[in-house]
DNA sequence: GTCTATACACCGATAGAC
DNA sequence: GTCTATCGGTGTATAGAC
């Protein structure tokens, strides 16, 4: 595989996420976009012809895969052991000092219409996996299914303190709160 | 007292508080803040000279006292009653078909810069309230404080579930679960 | 207190040289 | 594949008439 010039594509998608996350779709400059992977504003075109739009678009697949890998592909194995693994990926998915969560950012004016169906069809899935989980350690669907609701809500909520806070300790609470809870309910299924 | 124009203050404040909910403080343009309360940029300007921080700023001071009537103030009662008082008031802080906290809103980009120390110490507020609460019931200091926090994480968590999936739905199962929890604490209490 | 008209910077996007 | 230079449009903000 040849060295694609001075940054792989998937460096520049990394770099390009962060001002996603902590701008937002419309606070996302091409001058931020520009300066923060070093490119001038022509070359992003070169790379992302269709503009902001395709470098948001790439940004969130990579952001995408990303949660399949970490978060919901532990979720597959449809176990309690994989519901923790799973657990332990979200921490990693969220990484920093300040975790956001892109879906988050993404979900204000502009980015609402351009990316708002796909990232309810990624929270649906992430919801179904840790019902799906449940399920297969015995929990009937309503309390499968809320329980996924609220463990994504939990962290969710976990990422809006931790914004407001700078401090990615509520985040970290609250996953050991979340294996907590999971490993009390093992032992009073 | 004199009726002032068209529209008072307050009204415009309610409006533009819409605009800057859904788009953030980037996304929320001089064109949709003059398109929404019906005025015309310079007629914005006339009332709030310091531009769009300004009216940012009186948003989130008037979002604030709202704050502080319906879900701070019957926190200072700081009794358990207080605190499903003040879960009411959330209900009805956070009210429209799909909620979406303003302070999220606020948190990104330039909106943060400018008024990220202000939201800290609103929620910081609202965390002393309900510990406050708890405390006076006979909670120890670290329970109590755990307990708020968890509180307003959830909450949190609930409206960012409310943004993905378009509906009030989550908030009020998260105020029911959380009045439910308040119950089954006291009487273990 | 409201408006139209305008100033000027920055935005997203493109042309074309190297 | 990178850049400088530039376009048209929109952004925030002002001037000045009514």
């Amino acid at each position: 595989m040849a060295r694609p010039a001075r940054l792989t594509k998937a460096e520049m998608v990394e770099k390009l996420e962060a001002v996603f996350k902590e701008n937002g779709y419309e606070g996302a400059s091409l001058k931020l976009l520009s300066d923060v992977t070093g490119l001038s504003k022509a070359s992003l075109y070169h790379h992302f012809p269709k503009g902001k739009e395709e470098m948001a678009a790439h940004v969130l697949a990579h952001s995408g895969a990303h949660l399949q890998k970490l978060v919901l592909a532990p979720l597959s194995e449809k176990s309690a052991a994989g519901l923790q693994a799973s657990f332990g990926g979200v921490a990693r998915y969220y990484g920093g000092a300040v975790p956001i969560c892109l879906m988050n950012s993404l979900l204000l004016g502009e980015g609402r219409a351009l990316f708002g169906n796909q990232i309810g069809q990624a929270v649906a899935a992430w919801r179904k996996g840790i019902a799906d989980c449940l399920l297969a350690e015995g929990a009937n669907k309503p309390d499968a299914e809320a329980w996924a609701m609220d463990a994504i809500q939990r962290i969710q909520g976990a990422l809006v303190l931790c914004r407001v806070t700078l401090s990615r300790d509520p985040l970290e609470a609250s996953l050991s709160a979340l294996k907590q809870d999971l490993t009390e309910w093992l032992e009073t299924d």
